[in-house]
DNA sequence: GATGAATGAGGCTTCATTCAT
DNA sequence: CATGAATGAAGCCTCATTCAT
């Protein structure tokens, strides 16, 4: 017996509605008449709208921090893991363009705007992970000198950038062109 | 011929609510009172809410415009007049931190998302300034050979993402820091 | 034979709730959650919420019915017997403030308005008590020669204002004042 | 050019409602549709449902405190102030039936619970007119020597029980029945 | 008897906008 | 140009109640 799937409807409903539309734009009754669901039941799982918007962050921010430890390289090299992550990254965007969307908009509206690490990475996991690699890769001297926060905008900045474009059609980021920015990246960053 | 002072009133009240609030927590009677004005006195010079935001962004995006054409080293090198733009708009931003705000909520939000250049540089202007550079640089081999909207956010996407750390207070972008994080955007498209 | 625990849980519940936030701020979710059982829990035991709130009027009006009955001196003279009431009265309510409560918003409420006494009495067999009590008195000549109604609100009217009063802590209604009090009500009626 | 009528339109429909209906059961909606209002001009007025409640309870207190005022005898005896303010407040609420629903609501509800003088005589000037009777009278060994809020509550608890049965149909208050009640009252305050 | 997810009518309020002065 | 009372569609949410388990 699944657990009630009407929460997940609601979910699926407000993830589509507001990535397509913002959240001004995307009403509850709306949302609620997508889900196929009464009122009473959207607040029934959600206590009011800022609720769910945040919960609704939080599901697909460890959708992708999953989808990002599955397969980490833990014993290949520091350049190694860097362009594992980065074209992980770079995939699930493009497979995923509504959660690019719903949380481009979160990260630069006031619901996210004073959240740490608003670079779509924003799960404790993954991102220790990155952190983990760049302060590894300056003791190494692999890395440039720089603070940690620099690094990660250096390295995710373009990518955020790129898959915008990549969504509304003014690239086609094709493996190559992935593979070819993200050594561009790497540029930035190594020493 | 200065323009109404009533106006001016207005689009100061909405920058700061909106970059503040965002769009869906601005309502017009609050800037309105925030302005000083009468409702009429809004209606009279913006026809409606759309037109207010869109032409706070215009303006907006002239200023900064004006600002970067002003003092365009036409006759330097290449890397030159990038490390001018890049080092400029870190300038621009970090002094105008409301303007930055503004911009990147109309980017993300419905009104700007289908705009091109979602890379806080809408100006035909100074979109073409860049294309030029990016593309002589192409032709010169300076650059690396990629589309230029890979170059573009490789250039322009740490920027974006390394001013919101700065407004957030995570990192402190000193001119040390503006020229080492320049340099290495020139690492990543140089090639 | 005790009656369910849950059911009392309820109406503990809705004492204590209507009591302080009136009818209109105790929802029957709320009553429900501090009750500590399941909305169809409450629903099995009250019809609705109209039913809960008029059974547990009638169950406090018998409480203080049985109170009053209990030691009322039937052989003593008119008099004492009306000295008797008021203090057990007072007594009462200054013991079960939120019995005072409640029946205060019942009879100001749609619910209570149209009852007959609405002198936080309302039992057939007190109300033939004090109607007894009166009638006699006047028949006597010890009382005055005034509608009963009239002579119930000189003798009732006075408990309810002062109760509040010192519920809310503005008297504090030791047993000397009760006496006093009381003593004035009588000086009210009498001849 | 009379001020805005549409507010006091409001306030006489909340009135009457709000006093037949109780404040559940008179849903602004339908004091809107009474006035003749849009939703929007109430909330242009009344902040919300409790400032409109709130707002008319002040205006019904000035109306009377007023009325009490006007032809007060400053030169008459105590006993005969005491006589005229019992019997305009009688007057009064027969006259202005609604206005005494509507108070007698507020105070038995949780908006008035916690005002002082719940003794549908709120108004500082009307209050001090009492106090200062009272007092003066104790001093004057002319009334009981009681705490001031006894003396209140045997003076206008029996008032206040007894309205609500001439407005309910149980007595016929006639200008005969009102100077008895109001001579009982003496009784029970004076010495 | 007990549970709690689900329901949907209806309540309160907001908000962009208009218009008479 | 300026004012601000007035508008009403639409938004968010509450709440008594039901029903399958």
């Amino acid at each position: 017996m699944r657990k009630s799937n009407k929460r997940s409807n609601v979910m699926q409903a407000a993830l589509e509605l507001i990535a397509e539309r913002g959240f001004h734009d995307a009403p509850m009754a709306m949302i609620i008449e997508k889900a196929g669901v009464a009122s009473g039941t959207m607040y029934h799982h959600f206590e009011n709208k800022d609720i769910l918007i945040t919960e609704l962050y939080r599901e697909l921010e460890e959708k992708i921090s999953a989808t990002l430890r599955e397969g980490y390289p833990v014993e290949r090299p520091l350049r190694g893991k860097f362009f594992y992550l980065i074209r992980e990254l770079f995939r699930y965007f493009i497979k995923n363009p509504l959660h690019f969307r719903y949380m481009a908009q979160y990260f630069n509206s006031p619901y996210g705007i004073s959240l740490r690490r608003d670079r779509l990475l924003g799960t404790p996991g993954n991102h220790e992970i990155l952190i983990d690699l760049f302060e590894e890769g300056i003791t190494q001297q692999i890395l440039k000198n720089l603070p940690v926060a620099v690094l990660f905008s250096l390295a995710l900045g373009p990518l955020i950038s790129l898959i915008r474009d990549h969504i509304q059609g003014f690239v086609n980021l094709d493996e190559t062109l992935i593979k070819q920015t993200t050594e561009a990246c790497w540029d930035a960053i190594k020493r």
